[in-house]
DNA sequence: CTGAAAGCGCTTACAG
DNA sequence: CTGAAAGCGCTTACAG
């Protein structure tokens, strides 16, 4: 039986012969009520084909059983991996999920927080765009709003997170490279930051071992950090004409840059990418160039694409745990709006350095 | 200035000194305010960090202005890219999106539904998993649920639809390799079905040029079916032991059966895939049997994913538009929830074949 | 233009 | 165990 018009509480209680509250305790599965009325207020519902009105009761317990979650871009397969742990836990637990995209972009993010926080979400997991500027973020966790970050930090920014160990990973990875024989290794990152020039200076500090505030950098400032660390550790100099900055998030910026690298004197042997967006522009560099890998370029990914694996040769990679990511996220997140009051959990992933065929010995 | 505790529309109204019916037509941006009193209620809900609470006010308007998506698995790239498009015309519209996996199990997707519903979303995308049983399906439009289907259609459920002309592109992908030479052409498709045994009756019709309701088809017989008309219009015999299929959607099973099919006496001399997770299992089985491509096995993918493109050699696809398939499906949803009354309008994208270098000329 | 009142569809004390 | 009443935070007629 489905009617065309949507049933209430009160018209399933009149057609029980019950008063509101009494079919209201058995739709809504709270108090007690005796079987004889329950069954009444059962049968009626399902003739009326009565379906709960969420948005009624939300508006009421002041709780909506649902998840806001920003992400840079849900195609990207970052993204898209950690957004499917955050539903596998979501969904286990009977919440629902509103997602947006931000782009990277902080009025978009600004604009995000906004409609999920109107729509009354139960708590938020945000990529912070700006890991300085977010006073959106700040005022959400003054409002109470249970927060989770993933992949960044924010400056100041007391709550939960979850990240893979960036710099470790890179070290890694870079020093990988380093035992292999390497001694000339680019890489390729994002990079993105207001003040230009930055690069220059971040690399003299790095370089002379200057102690740097580590925490609140984006990724790529990271991972490029655990590359010059792995430099440092080996005793190998930092050549500021092999640190790549594409400038965006974008396979086409990297492309050129790889593209320029490797067309110009005094080549790497070896190369490091710090993403997958990084990867991707820089295997449409090397193929657009016909260099092969690793006889002419040895190469190391950052995150385990799928591509990666079948790709002949196989592709070595540091592989982040994007879904457990997400999953550890969103299972945070969730003891927050249980009320758990423990202070706030830093995770750390650790990144795991999957040995393929991209990496020669020199 | 934030406020611990969250202003409710009579705060402001008690601070800005007016009825809340005036503060709430200044906030709400309906009805008339004298420019006098909008400043005032402007002052005090700014200072009161006033923040309207959605839900209130679609309890009242009958509109959350949320789009409910039922996905296969967001994580999948095609989906990705198909929910990227949907949220890009959700966002300009002011929609939020509330989206659920439904890994192509008709359970989980009736779950997925019924929350959607109780949550009051506006209207629904869903990719249904079972193009035959859909009574839920079949109850949400009867209750007036605005509804838009992608990539598969419903048997006998009249809504808006949007997916590519399978037949037609298939068709074309495999008259590409039979043009370039090809006389054995291998196909790997899921063909979930639950009639066993469904496949040799299939192909017996359909090489018999019987009548074939393809509409309700799942995509991957339709690919399959596309496969078949290619041979017949260039009088091909269709091979029963070149038609693969993996039984799942899963990379593991299509990869065991393109192994067995290219270990076995009489291997085609070209394959083709239907769709993204085809693809991918059939790469893997090509490198594990260090079979090269095209010179040991021609290929053609459907559905062009990223590193088809700077795979070495580069993978000849069937392009389908998936950011635009969501952007369509998307619009003709918005256009359903304003009360459009046009009859269900059914979207054929078509998909473009993008020649790389995976076919070889026999 | 503005306010008092009713009401959206539920849940929550509070009597009985 | 059950019902009448109030109320969540808004919007919507309806007077004035």
């Amino acid at each position: 039986m489905t009617p065309k018009s949507k049933a209430t509480i009160a018209d399933v209680a009149r057609a029980a012969g019950v008063s509101t509250a009494t079919a209201g305790r058995v739709l809504g599965g709270y108090g007690y009520t005796s079987e004889e009325k329950k069954e009444h207020v059962l049968k009626a519902a399902q003739d009326l084909g009565y379906r709960p009105n969420a948005l009624a009761r939300s508006l009421i317990t002041g709780k909506t059983r649902t998840l806001g979650v920003v992400a840079g871009d849900i195609q990207n397969p970052f993204y898209a991996s950690v957004l499917r742990g955050i539903s596998n836990v979501a969904e286990a637990n009977g919440f629902g999920l509103l997602i947006t995209n931000s782009d990277e972009a902080r009025a978009k993010e600004v604009h995000s927080v906004e409609l999920l926080a109107q729509k009354q979400v139960d708590g938020l997991i945000v990529t912070p765009s700006d890991t300085r500027k977010a006073r959106h973020l700040h005022n959400l966790k003054a409002m109470g709003m249970p927060l989770v970050l993933i992949d960044r930090a924010v400056a100041g920014l007391m709550v939960d997170r979850v990240a893979t160990d960036n710099i470790a990973a890179a070290e890694q990875a870079v020093r990988h490279l380093i035992a292999a024989g390497h001694r000339r290794i680019g890489i390729v990152a994002e990079l993105v930051d207001e003040e230009s020039g930055k690069l220059d200076a971040f690399l003299a500090r790095a370089v002379a071992g200057d102690p740097i505030e580590s925490e609140t950098l984006y990724p790529s400032w990271q991972r490029l950090l655990g590359y010059i660390r792995a430099h440092r550790i080996e005793g190998l100099p930092v050549d500021p004409r092999l640190t790549l900055r594409a400038g965006s998030y974008s396979a086409l910026a990297a492309q050129a840059v790889v593209s320029r690298l490797m067309t110009t004197p005094g080549q790497p042997t070896a190369l490091f990418t710090t993403d997958g967006t990084m990867s991707e522009g820089a295997m449409r560099a090397l193929t657009e160039l016909k260099l092969s890998i690793p006889q002419d370029l040895s190469l190391i990914c950052f995150d385990d694409l799928d591509w990666m694996s079948f790709h002949r040769p196989g592709i070595t990679t540091v592989a982040q745990p994007r879904l457990a990511m997400g999953e550890a996220a969103a299972r945070m997140l969730l003891e927050r709006i249980r009320g758990e009051a423990f202070p706030p959990r830093t995770v750390l992933m650790p990144a795991e350095l999957v040995e393929r065929g991209s990496v020669a010995r020199l």
